[in-house]
DNA sequence: ACTATAACGGAGGGATGCCTCCGGTACAAC
DNA sequence: GTTGTACCGGAGGCATCCCTCCGTTATAGT
């Protein structure tokens, strides 16, 4: 069921040649992934530099606006999500569904930069964002189609509840699963 | 129903004598709500007083910490939803604990800074929250008393989905709404 | 009207972040 | 080992924000 011919979405972001380079690319990327989850899309350049063990002159040339980083990792990110929801489709409907938004919930970066620009219209955002909604839109519409999932529901509205409740604060782990059960039972058809 | 011995939230914060000064006041805090309510807690405090069309000086006699000006705006919503809770314990038991949400939703910068603090265990919101909890608590236990809310559902899971929810983007308020209301249908019981 | 003083407001110093630029470094190819 | 060059990194200019300080202004009481 998994198709090998999706586009990528297209970065034009090129991974550096020389060994050093690429060492220091991948150390940002991590760095970035990590900051963006924590402090959201503004998080400091030069504290991402600082973590990676680079300098911002690295950063810059490598990534040279913060929207070009943003989308080194929420790309790549969303990406992963597409393929997730390739392998989700063998399951039955419903829990096809829950286990892909798990996986989507997972991606720290992606969800929190979903929600910080659900509403914003950047360009850049706004394929990968159809990307994401081209992979989940046919999971929710098969659990609407089997009787699990509410009809009066849009996928956008589903993936912003996600997005929503999962960028909240909660005491941990379990606190934040038990809300996000307790909101798709909502979206559960009687 | 509604008592009129609820001990004020304490407010060391003083509205000044002179009239032009209380005029002033009166501004900051409503650019203070609104600031706090569209970019957070992290606002420019310099963009409140600009907002204000008073000079930067005005605002820290005020309110000398960033802190000051926050539980000016809090504390006030706050005591608010107290005094909605108390006048919605008359309704039946649902519409009870809905009809206060529905108020809770609608204090923008207060479901902001919760969204932003509740994890964070800062002296001066934790009396504001425990003011909060201990109005909203008895609305939601009367709804599990009857029988209407879920038992598995703390007050505190209830609260974050709600402001977690709230606090995310959304197209419009029509679909903030249809979302709030299906996560609402999980925690009402079967 | 006059005056004491409460209140004003913005200049300015320190901190931090953004981004550019360029002298120096170290990799890779020979 | 030598060398060309891809790559490094941080100094520094500009902007923004925080917060203090103090000369100036407007109000309230007489």
């Amino acid at each position: 069921m998994v198709s090998e011919n999706r586009p990528a979405l297209q970065v034009d972001v090129r991974r550096p040649q020389r060994a050093d380079a690429r060492r220091n690319f991948d150390a940002l990327l991590a760095a970035a992934r990590d900051a963006f989850a924590t402090k959201g899309v503004g998080a400091s350049l030069e504290d991402i530099a600082r973590q990676a063990g680079v300098g911002i002159g690295t950063l810059y040339r490598n990534f040279p606006t913060r929207q070009d980083l943003l989308n080194a990792v929420y790309f790549g990110e969303i990406e992963e999500l597409c393929i997730a929801a390739e392998e989700a489709a063998d399951l039955p409907p419903w829990d096809a569904l829950t286990t892909w938004l798990q996986r989507f919930v997972g991606y720290a970066a992606t969800k929190r930069a979903i929600w910080e620009s659900l509403n914003r219209e950047a360009d850049s955002f706004k394929a990968a964002r159809e990307a994401m909604y081209a992979a989940g839109t046919p999971l929710f519409e098969r659990a609407q189609a089997a009787g699990e999932a509410r009809k009066d529901v849009s996928f956008d509205d589903l993936l912003r509840m996600v997005s929503g409740l999962t960028a909240a604060g909660f005491v941990d782990q379990d606190q934040r699963d038990r809300v996000l059960n307790i909101a798709l039972d909502g979206v559960r058809a009687r």
